[in-house]
DNA sequence: TAATATAGTGGTTAATTGTGGGTAATTTTC
DNA sequence: GAAAATTACCCACAATTAACCACTATATTA
């Protein structure tokens, strides 16, 4: 089942003295009632943040107890990013409060990179996200079947 | 996957000052009442853009969907496929509005040739397209893309 | 052929967006 | 407890975007 989210394209955007980062007002018009504008961010998998829209985190926590057929590496690493959550809503302007914790971990400096991935945005240090695009090896084989199967 | 939408033909427009862009409208009068009046536009695989109608991404959306985010080639897959893509509808004339990125990434100048491609629609440079066609390296594979879509 | 509608293009104006501050309330530290 | 730091809640504003309005040329209809 998809989600009802659809975040997508790329933003870029500053981080203020303040520490406080705006979420794309595209991204924020999604977002519904229950939400109750709220996300929960937490650490990604690569150096950046996940924010999920408060109920879309509901469900991924439900997602979290069926997770037996995972590998216990895969469960534990989950775990890890639920223990680095935390619950943000954002100002009248739509921006939100990252921790400092999260700030380090992504290494956010004053530019970032916003991209929507679906259900969930992912927020980089602009420079963090190119020097991670080159590190990583994407043109394998496995990337070239996911192109066949995508493209309609 | 059998599309809905058959867009043929060619069309020469041209960009104005608001970077809008006239979809034409035999091309729009195809559009569904669910799709909203609404394109997901994005990058081509040559340097043009590629629009999509709302109901036809969907079907794109759906196969990213089944997408783990464990997996890292998935993430960096997820990440180019949807950074460069936007939602976007037309207004009252029929026009969308290109982003500065889409605009640069398909070197759009002035005047444009815009091509239907079965399900979807491409957006050239008019002067970039005619180049591209006389460069036949690129056209094997432009038509390698093509034979894909035109399978049965 | 005259009248009417439609398509493509160009502006104007009003609303929104992203960003920067100020101040009062709250929490933390000593 | 008081002082300091942090946080929440406002207000402001330039730049961009969205929502209309208008005009011309082409096509369609009576």
């Amino acid at each position: 089942m998809s989600s009802q989210y659809t975040f997508i394209g790329e933003y870029n955007f500053v981080i203020d003295s303040k520490k406080r980062i705006n979420i794309p007002s595209a991204f924020r018009k999604q977002l519904k009632k229950s939400d109750n504008k709220t996300f929960v961010v937490t650490r990604g998998i690569d150096s950046c943040v996940w924010v999920y829209p408060l109920g879309e985190w509901k469900k991924i926590k439900e997602e979290l107890s069926k997770l037996s057929s995972l590998s216990s590496a895969s469960r534990a690493f989950l775990r890890n990013h639920l223990r680095h959550a935390n619950i943000v809503s954002y100002d009248d302007q739509g921006r939100i409060i990252l921790s400092k914790q999260l700030i380090d971990y992504a290494n956010i400096g004053k530019d970032l990179t916003i991209i929507g991935v679906l259900n969930k945005i992912e927020i980089w240090d602009k420079k963090a996200l190119i020097s991670h695009e080159k590190s990583s090896s994407i043109n394998d084989d496995y990337y070239e079947e996911l192109s066949r199967k995508v493209t309609v």
